[in-house]
DNA sequence: GCTCCGGCAACTGTCAACAGTTTACCGAAA
DNA sequence: TTTCGGTAAACTGTTGACAGTTGCCGGAGC
């Protein structure tokens, strides 16, 4: 039976502005006061203080004695979080392919053709990004059974993809090429081929940083 | 001109803490209490408390109502940060062989070349890891321009480093070959080829963590 | 002698208040 | 009209105190 666990006020705070960094509430370079955080969420600065301390160097930037912004997202950081994605998802695929169990695998393809069909039959071009795209890599950052490569990941890179990602649109036909590409990463799984496996996903990732920069300008 | 910047309590306290785990006068494992850190080092809880969060997933691991532990250091996790090593300072050298300016590269060869001269003169085969090692890859985390792996390699990778070496002596004749691989990357970082500036910088990485694992063991 | 339960001490999470600094505004002088 | 200076509000950094929980220790019961 899982335990209940850990939910403080911090914890609920660093959730609420997560979701409120990500979902556009609080716009890119905004100031973020504590004690006005803290009378909106109806707790004490305690909390709020810890909660922003905690997205420090992740979704927030912070000066001594001013206090915290909304980090800025601009072409330039977009392409030093994807040199950063390429070397720690093509490190993910190539210890999930040496190290992941069989079944794990197998269950990775099992659901990306099923999203696959998904797409196809509704005929949506921009493979939902919240759900298929994002499910996939966090599952191979989980298989690669690497602590630090998947904290990072999950708990830095993903947070500030999902701020691009908001807020920009995706090319058409990506999707479509970057569900092949993700069944080749599946391929080299399999096989059992870790070289090959992580210059798959590296490839992938350079093939997201183009499409995501294009995007952009 | 540098803004004299940061003192605070917090920050203080940080560093306090870093420096008592790195330096072993906290033990792996051991807890630490916030209240009992905070009567040492004369404060009030708050600051220690940021201090301690800070840390959290670095060096200390906090499991809520309890505290924190000082982490444990074993074979599995130094293989772990290897990993995160190899992807990293990888990329880093990639970057840096791309990016970084001729001045930068020429200085690091200039200040390998006297390291080099320093360890032939004194005989010591250990290759001073604090200031020699450390510094070398430190300067290639930061010719790589790119703040995000900047920062996880500073803050995160060499921290955990640290607490290892302190505690593991080095397999002789390990100090010379590694000196022949930091001249094989600064080698290729003037050649300005990224591809093989990563490898180099990978095959680097693979070697010292086969080296350390030896040690351990 | 071993196990289980109750009480106590210590600790973490949280809160409200204080002190020093930064920022913004407003008026006066050039 | 613009710029400079001063004052006041707001905010961050820090502190001490309070409440609920955890873990430990000793004693009672089997």
């Amino acid at each position: 039976m899982d335990k209940i666990v850990g939910t403080s006020l911090a914890s609920e705070a660093f959730d609420r502005v997560v979701e409120a960094i990500i979902s556009g509430e609080f716009e890119p370079g905004q100031k973020i006061s504590e004690a006005d955080l803290a009378r909106r969420l109806g707790i004490s600065r305690g909390p709020v203080r810890e909660a922003l301390h905690r997205l420090e160097g992740r979704l927030v930037s912070r000066v001594p004695r001013i206090g915290v912004r909304v980090i800025k997202f601009g072409s330039h950081e977009l392409r030093q979080l994807f040199y950063l994605r390429e070397a720690l998802e093509g490190m993910a695929a190539r210890l999930a392919a040496e190290f992941a169990p069989d079944d794990f695998v197998e269950e990775l393809e099992s659901l990306l053709h099923r999203d696959s069909a998904e797409i196809a039959q509704s005929g949506q071009s921009v493979y939902r990004q919240r759900s298929a795209d994002e499910d996939f890599h966090s599952a191979i950052a989980g298989a690669s059974n690497c602590e630090n490569i998947q904290r990072i990941l999950l708990n830095e890179v993903y947070y500030q993809l999902r701020i691009h990602r908001l807020r920009s649109s995706q090319k058409p036909g990506r999707a479509d090429q970057a569900l092949k590409e993700h069944f080749e990463i599946i391929a080299q799984l399999k096989a059992r081929n870790p070289a090959a496996a992580e210059e798959a996903m590296r490839a992938h990732v350079r093939a997201a940083r183009e499409s995501s920069l294009a995007d952009l300008s």
